[in-house]
DNA sequence: ATAAGGTACCTTGCAATACAAAGTACCACA
DNA sequence: TGTGGTACTTTGTATTGCAAGGTACCTTAT
């Protein structure tokens, strides 16, 4: 039953984008290259968007769940085993999309921005 | 008690960005121009940002308690009374600091993008 | 052996946002 | 007076993000 996997719904976007704003960042990181939990804390955190851990686990978990990633536990030289997630097909479609909704986001706060700016 | 005004926490403003996005464009739309309710819907809806009814009366009423817009009600020529909004100083400053997290998200996420299209 | 410290993963409870849906009230005009 | 349009509000639900605390594994030093 918890192990089902739900599929991700992609309708409206632009609102998920709002809402779930760190599916995007995080799926980026993985599309990019196959790595674990604490290298995305990192890897998050040097681009400046600070996360904690309490986010991000359950966010991969639910990642996991809709079929966008997939993990295969990886052996460590320092410390306990690693979940190394990888992209899946569905996870690269869903990210081209995720990517549009984030530019048109992108567009539509600039464009607010200078209407703004024009005003003052 | 339910009217006191309480303080806007812009600690941390780009988690707040993360999780509150629409403070951010109705703010715009508000300082660019003084205007209510069913105005800013139709603003934001030509700009792409689309959100309801449901959303936006809260939001609106959670940026008058923080002190960051007022509204006077002004009479209609075709209907009851609006709550016409305007920027307050403090509306003003807050303004310009979530413009500077949105400015920095701006810049995180699209070199995440770049950094993920390198690797591909 | 075993204790200590570091690494990695997970869970629980809470506050807040966004939304759908339904409701209240005012106004003009036929 | 009643009908339709405009404007504002509220309630209940799903979901996200976070703090805080917990479990478990592995290495190293004693």
């Amino acid at each position: 039953m918890s192990d089902e996997k739900q599929q991700y719904n992609i309708e409206n976007a632009k609102s998920q984008m709002r809402k779930g704003f760190l599916e995007f960042p995080v799926l980026l990181i993985i599309g990019a290259k196959p790595t674990y939990a604490p290298d995305i804390l990192k890897q998050l955190k040097n681009a400046n968007l600070l996360v904690v851990e309490g986010t991000l686990y359950p966010l991969l978990s639910r990642l996991k769940r809709s079929g966008l990633v997939e993990y295969e536990w990886q052996e460590s030289k320092s410390g306990p085993p690693r979940k190394m997630y990888t992209m899946t097909e569905q996870g690269k479609e869903t990210l081209q999309q995720l990517e549009a909704s984030w530019k048109s986001l992108d567009d539509s706060v600039n464009t607010l921005i200078k209407h703004y700016e024009k005003s003052n």
